[in-house]
DNA sequence: TTTCTTACA
DNA sequence: TGTAAGTA
């Protein structure tokens, strides 16, 4: 039995808003059906879809790529496996972008670390607050 | 009651 | 993303 579901359900199923799942739509990652009336109506599989959805928007990927790159993925309970064979290079392509982002913000937090360092000692309480000091580990503020 | 679209903060 | 309006 295929169960369908509106809009509010698959939200509550799926730990997300309606307004995202409408967004996901927008952006075309999700096509439910719709009622008469225009509601929309999802499917169970749109359950596991929205949580892929949420895994590759985490790993950084736009929901332009990620609506290409949906239709190429197998979920083998909970993994999700590449089903053609271009997508693999494409997703290569996606990490040396965000090797690319990586490095730049490491670069620029060594900057931020050189100023940060440079300052006169007796500025040292004036940045109680701060979560996280200069160095290669940084340090959780106490 | 829930959902829809559109639009503004 | 949240919210409001006016419906179906």
């Amino acid at each position: 039995m295929t169960t369908l579901l509106m809009i509010g359900e698959l939200a509550r199923r799926t730990g997300t808003t309606e307004r995202l799942l409408r967004y996901y739509e927008e952006q075309g990652l999700l096509s439910p059906e719709r009622t008469a009336a225009g509601y929309r109506v999802y499917e169970e599989a749109d359950i596991a879809q929205v949580r892929r959805i949420r895994t590759l928007l985490t790993s950084g990927l736009n929901t332009a790529t990620i609506a290409q790159v949906l239709p190429c993925l197998r979920d083998d309970d909970g993994r999700l496996v590449p089903t053609c064979p271009q997508l693999v290079g494409e997703l290569h392509r996606e990490r040396a972008r965000l090797t690319d982002s990586i490095e730049a913000l490491l670069a620029s937090r060594s900057l931020l670390d050189e100023v940060i360092t440079a300052a006169p000692p007796e500025f040292a309480d004036l940045v109680g607050a701060a979560a996280d000091r200069p160095g290669p580990a940084g340090r959780p503020a106490a």
